[in-house]
DNA sequence: AAAGCGGGGAA
DNA sequence: TTCCCAGCTTT
């Protein structure tokens, strides 16, 4: 079972798998090392034009650790994760000092290299030396879990560690680059997230997920984290066609961008407010509410317009600005101030 | 507009 | 050990 698995991927990969890629029919260890760590969270045709002109100025181990970091990401720039850069760079310089900028063939020292883990290490073992090691990247995960029908996030300790281990068992005896060239590729365009194309694929016949027709099942998304949820007034003074923001403090939610002040929405905390900077408030107006989603908590927006009648003299206002709805526009203020402005003109 | 991604570093 | 994040893509 798992040698045909295996057999019918490589036997696919000959008609079927991507070829000529840049970094194909190198075994230069740096090169395939570059190619797979822009690879990471980045799409095959994003990388090559960052891929060629990368080693066109840095064709080596030492020609990179000798580069400044500075440069290193500059030619990073554009590709993000810019960790990736710094620990490339830091790698470099590794080898140059401890490997005589070699790089290493032993699969342990390769997994110690900084931005350089389990699977990474695997594919340039494979790719560059010929080692027999299983990857699993998301591709590889998504392909297994179908396949299998490995139930469970993979997100999961348990179920990654179940993964791991089919991917060591299937495995092949002998042409471990063709297939783990072949089994990327075909996550990549066969056994995709969305719609596989299961017609085209070379195990269709004993893939569980197919037989079952769940496809769609596996690999199980992340659970979904319920958003801790938070409350603000937002207090839209109003004055001869001016409304006020504020600054926010230099940390935190929309650090430094200008917003409206803000209450807890009391009766009290807005009338604080309005005494803070020395309104007196004629007629309020609440506006439809909104809601602004964030990484880490969900935020609900009650806005509240309020006519401001007079400005006593003595108030203080260098916290705070007046400006034309206009202006505000061009200010550096967060999406949600943005929307609530822009609504401003409609009732 | 939301979810995914491979590894590092924080918790 | 386990959890969370980065910064861009794809759906």
């Amino acid at each position: 079972m798992a040698a045909d698995f295996a057999r019918r991927l490589i036997r696919w990969h000959r008609q079927h798998g991507r070829h000529g890629l840049p970094w194909q029919g190198s075994r230069d260890p740096y090169a395939v090392w570059l190619s797979e760590i822009m690879l990471q969270q980045t799409q095959v045709s994003s990388v090559i034009p960052y891929y060629q002109r990368f080693l066109g100025r840095f064709p080596d181990i030492a020609t990179l650790a000798a580069a400044s970091q500075d440069e290193v990401l500059a030619y990073w720039s554009g590709l993000g994760y810019y960790s990736r850069a710094r620990n490339l760079h830091r790698s470099a310089q590794i080898m140059a000092e401890q490997h005589a900028a070699e790089f290493p063939r032993e699969f342990e020292q390769i997994l110690g290299l900084p931005g350089i883990g389990r699977s990474t290490a695997a594919a340039i073992s494979a790719f560059a030396f010929g080692s027999r090691r299983a990857i699993l990247d998301g591709n590889v995960k998504r392909v297994l879990a179908r396949y299998l029908a490995v139930a469970g996030y993979p997100g999961e300790k348990k179920v990654e560690d179940e993964l791991w281990r089919h991917a060591e068992t299937l495995l092949p005896e002998a042409g471990i680059e063709t297939y783990t060239q072949a089994l990327m590729d075909l996550g990549a365009t066969v056994c995709t997230r969305s719609k596989p194309d299961c017609a085209s694929c070379p195990v269709s016949a004993d893939c569980a997920a197919n037989q079952q027709v769940r496809q769609a099942e596996f690999p199980q998304p992340r659970p979904r984290k319920a958003l801790p949820e938070k409350a603000t007034t937002m207090l839209l003074f109003m004055r001869q066609g001016e409304i006020f923001l504020e600054r926010r403090p230099p940390a935190g939610i929309w650090g430094g961008l200008w917003s409206f002040p803000e209450s807890d929405g009391t009766e009290d905390a807005q009338q604080h407010a309005g005494m803070r900077f020395g309104f007196e408030a004629g007629s309020l107006e609440a506006r439809p509410a909104m809601q602004h989603v964030f990484t880490h908590f969900r935020l609900h927006i009650s806005p509240l317009l309020i006519h401001v009648r007079r400005i006593q003299p003595r108030a203080r206002q260098q916290e705070g600005v007046w400006l034309t709805v206009e202006e505000a526009m061009g200010a550096a203020i967060p999406a949600p101030v943005r929307r609530l402005l822009a609504g401003l003109g409609k009732p």
